[in-house]
DNA sequence: TATGGTACTATCATAGATGTAAGTAATGAG
DNA sequence: CTCATTACTTACATCTATGATAGTACCATA
């Protein structure tokens, strides 16, 4: 593989491609409970209401809201099943599945800059962070 | 290791644990910008003008939010000379450094996971979509 | 007929993110 | 003295995400 100039147009293009591909993966994990929803889903198929149980703190709203945007985004699947009162199952797709990985390594990512943020700060200032 | 009954208080506080440092870690890629910079800032320093030439389409304004963001959140580090004009060049930190290779698997993933949906779109409804 | 359970939907309100346009400090060049 | 340069800041407008609250369809059961 021969080495790019880094003034050249096809260059500035590499990153803009790969920034499209990153920026497409981080729009589809983009809202405030997609992860935790994500999380939740990754021990298996969830009902609409055991989901709610499990996140006590978001709206049904919302849980719809994120829910039809990760269908949206194909990161889950929906199966109604034809029954009253109705039954609603949520599982991950394939690519959801397949996107954990990427998102543990992304939570080490986090733990490890928090805690060396943290070192840093009070090594520096002295002050204890909330959080 | 023992397996954990998953109806125990401890499993679901392993989950929400984990959560919290995703979230944490989504949270600092979350701006519109943010992978942008990112992405450009992996080749080594820049001064505001280079970045603001480099993305045509930010505004000041928000390059400069964003930057301050990042800065915040551990993910640049700033330095401004003392010199008229003014010169400020922007640097990924280590941890910055850090979180490309967790972004660019996060890119490999967007690059497939598209591929696949518009294979089944396409197979299941032989529409064209406008991506 | 009244009630309950499930998974929603509709409406309104608010907070936060982003965009537009203009202005600023400092100083060297002319 | 005037102007250009750089990296911003300020004020305002708008757009999007999230929140609070209430209502709905369906039918089994009492």
């Amino acid at each position: 593989m021969s080495k790019i100039k880094e003034t050249s147009t096809n260059f500035e293009n590499k990153i803009f491609l790969n920034e499209c591909d990153q920026i497409f993966a981080a729009s589809l994990i983009a809202g405030q409970w997609t992860l935790v929803i994500c999380c939740h889903l990754t021990t298996g198929k969830l009902r609409f209401g055991e989901l709610k149980k499990r996140i006590p703190t978001i709206t049904e709203r919302m849980l719809t809201l994120q829910l039809r945007k990760m269908e949206e985004g194909d990161l889950v699947k929906r199966t109604v099943y034809a029954e009253v009162p109705p039954r609603v199952e949520y599982e991950l797709t394939k690519s959801g599945q397949e996107l954990s990985p990427i998102l543990k390594q992304l939570g080490e990512w986090g733990k490890n800059h928090r805690k060396t943020r943290n070192a840093e700060k009070s090594c520096t200032t002295h002050k204890v962070l909330a959080q």
